[in-house]
DNA sequence: ACCTGAACACCGTTCAAGT
DNA sequence: ACCTGAACACCGTTCAAGT
């Protein structure tokens, strides 16, 4: 209802804003430029002030996806709880997060941005970082890198491929929530999760 | 070189073929019908009177997608060795699958068809029947029905998410070898998989 | 620095018309 | 039954010009 607050300085946030509804309501393809300049009352060439291209505009969104999800792992993993109380927890976020957001997700994962340097890389390392300090504060052997990255790789791979099951249809999000649980237990029991994290 | 072989019968056939070929090129956004009719030397309009819409095309690729997908599980399915040196091979096989056609796997695993009658879930769901065959033949509980399919959908989830994780380039390909031994060892060691599948 | 508006080349889709 | 070709509405991108 309340105007736009003029398209001077913030059409950039704007843009933005507006480019996640779209992109929640009909995906990525429903995603365009030209759509977006005309919900922000602009002519349709001033978003290349903001952004270059299509592709721009979508990597901006898949790092502020990405600094969105590592803010709900960070939560999940800050909760109370023992360890497999909270690897459940920081499973479910992961999950919700995908098939809330899919269309998002699908972006943030989406190879188009195979920079190595890139912001989209960056911000995709910042949220696994997290994965990484996780296991590191919880281990009771900070030294065994290798079986760490194993241990987080085994985790996040289970919950994103759970995600595109749900988001697939493959599965109900309730049978999502039997993987995660039966996930985390069979990799905290496993030979690699007893040798990182013998408490239990 | 050969020039095609007249465009009466199979004009749908050379569609999917070369579409295919456009998918693993540049990926879905790449895949246009004007391009795919001018390739087969025939007017932009033809294609419709073989798919209605783009979408009746791509869903024609999901479909041959799962089916050729199928085959290759199959084949791992069917190889020698112990049970967990099977389960290897299905997870490489079920990882190689959606790396190497990555396009078409994201194409496959898509929500576009929502239709649960549709062709394109009934192909995936052919496809993920020959997990539940295969652990219905190993296992010494049969009518444990619950616990397939969580264990199936445990190992689908981990496959099918080790698979994103390389196509998005967060891992390697050599390390993804090593998320699917280690998810192997991980579920075969289980309370879950100790329960189906007492051997070893 | 940011935005306008015309221009260009490319789409998907529809549909009457041909064979 | 299958294909043609014009027509329509929509894109992304470029770029000179304005402020």
């Amino acid at each position: 209802m309340t105007s736009r607050p003029f398209h001077h300085g913030n059409l950039r946030a704007v843009l933005l804003e507006q480019a996640e509804v779209m992109l929640r309501e009909g995906g990525v393809d429903a995603l365009s430029l030209r759509e977006l300049a005309r919900q922000a009352g602009v002519s349709h060439g001033a978003p290349r002030s903001h952004f270059i291209d299509r592709q721009a505009l979508l990597d901006a969104l898949a790092v502020q996806g990405f600094d969105r999800f590592a803010d709900r792992i960070r939560a999940a993993l800050a909760s109370p709880g023992d360890l497999a109380e909270r690897c459940r927890l920081v499973g479910r976020a992961y999950v919700d997060f995908a098939v809330d957001d899919a269309a998002l997700m699908e972006l943030m994962f989406a190879a188009k941005t195979t920079d190595p340097a890139g912001p989209v890389q960056a911000a995709a390392a910042r949220l696994f970082q997290l994965f990484d300090d996780a296991v590191a504060a919880a281990t009771d052997d900070p030294a065994d890198d290798g079986a760490r990255i194993r241990f987080q790789l085994l985790f996040a791979a289970t919950m994103q491929g759970t995600a595109t099951l749900i988001a697939a249809r493959r599965i109900t999000r309730a049978q999502g929530e039997v993987v995660v649980d039966d996930a985390t237990d069979a990799l905290l029991s496993s030979e690699l999760g007893v040798r990182l994290l013998p408490r239990r």
